[in-house]
DNA sequence: CGACGGCTTGAGGTAAGTCAATCCACGTGG
DNA sequence: CCACGTGGATTGACTTACCTCAAGCCGTCG
């Protein structure tokens, strides 16, 4: 079984045997544990090494001055945490885990020699970041541009794709330990009014929910209601791998 | 006098004088002019070359269904426009022109070359992307957690703090070609607001505009309005540049 | 079994939106 | 050189999506 942060970056490209069995053995070396809620990077603090998230959510976000907070991403299995690592000296946002999540921990140094030698990472790097960029620029539009009920459903709709690219869904049930509070502050609205919407959703037939799972009852109309399009998320090599997407499965969250 | 896509990366990075001479023979190439309101990349466009504005205002910006449109992002003389070039096969937004915008044109194979040969140059690309994504994220802040005037404010004093590092600023005035209708698609505001935000702003005593200019009055006062951190421009070493930064004077948007 | 974190719901308030004029600067053609 | 057209800025009156406050609920864990 492949770890996810290659079976990620396999989205993408390719690698050997022999690449994959040094990635495999990196990802095997050094990790860390985080505990729900425990910070994995703080804003304004060092940045020494790489965090790649191998199971458990993460999430992005920013705290403003009186204490609000703006979620900006969420990171599942194959993400990872700070590719600033190479220019920047200073985070300029936290890294958090949700549930419990574990990382491998890289440091600058091997992640500069992988990409020097194992030719297509530096391209997969590339790839995500831009990934990432298109991500970003997805909340925008959602938050600046959307209501309520597309915001939500434009987010779920994408967790879903994402969640599937590393199998970590069956059925269009997935994970969701994403609390409305949580929700809330991704979206730019009040935990109350992220309640509501949800209701409507249930009313809707749209969606059901659990206090871990979040389960997608009838995905095209979800697609529909939130405007999706999958353009800005650059998977278009993932069809001609679904077999090997699909092989994939396990509890990674 | 340096271009100002050189001018930019050594916010970051240092080049020796070939190095220097180089990129400038580079710029003085294959040029490319747009007139307002003119694509220069457009959604679902193939990304074949690369775009550096050289002078004028763009922006990046995606369009829903209903015809809303959602700018994500103001470029100003030094930016690239498609970092995408590498990997991403077709846009997932557009950019276009506000004011007459003249672009260099760099193949991706040249672009390559030089990301081979100049090795700061790979450095700052990366420096370049992990800014522009921390930009997005604070747009996000913006969106989500601040109200009108604050949005306002804080992109107003993003584009200053941006402006000056090209030296495009004459005593906290600045370009401003941005109509209230652009500003309203970037902030996820109305026109109608954003007039009466900036009605308020000058009553205020912050701000001064007029059909293609913005003056900050009282910048101290704005940063403090905004909430606005510079942390996440990233520009720790442009204060050592500083007298470089200075000598540069001209019209560049 | 009690406490706590997260979910739900109601009532009332407000920032920002909508609609619809009007105004104003500027460029164009007669 | 002036009337006119046009894109952008302004303003008023009214509406609404989302927020605030405040209470109650419910499941889980020590």
């Amino acid at each position: 079984m492949p770890n996810p942060w290659t079976m990620k970056m396999e989205q993408f490209t390719a690698f050997t045997p022999e690449q994959r069995a040094r990635l495999d053995e990196l990802v095997e070396g050094r990790r860390q544990d985080y505990a729900p809620d425990e910070d994995i990077l703080v804003e304004d603090g060092p940045i020494n090494e790489c965090h790649v998230i191998l199971s458990g959510l993460a999430m992005r976000y920013k705290l403003l001055a009186n204490g609000e907070r703006q979620i900006v991403a969420f990171l599942i299995p194959g993400d990872l945490c700070d590719a600033e690592v190479f220019v920047l000296e200073k985070m300029d946002h936290s890294v958090s885990a949700i549930t419990p999540t574990t990382c491998a921990v890289i440091s600058a140094a091997t992640m500069k020699t992988l990409l020097r030698e194992i030719s297509p990472m530096s391209e997969a790097l590339w790839w995500g970041t831009m990934t990432d960029l298109a991500v970003l620029r997805e909340r925008l539009v959602d938050i600046g541009r959307r209501d309520a009920r597309e915001r939500v459903a434009h987010l779920v709709y994408e967790m879903l794709v994402r969640f599937r690219t590393v199998g970590a869904t069956d059925d269009d049930v997935m994970p969701w330990p994403i609390t409305q509070d949580e929700l809330a502050d991704a979206t730019g609205l009040t935990t109350v009014h992220i309640n509501r919407t949800l209701r409507q959703m249930r009313e809707e037939g749209l969606i059901e929910t659990n206090r871990r799972e979040m389960k997608v009852l009838d995905a095209e109309r979800l697609r529909e209601v939130s405007g999706f399009n999958p353009n800005y998320l650059h998977l278009i090599r993932t069809e001609q791998r679904q077999g090997k997407v699909a092989e994939r499965a396990g509890d990674l969250v």
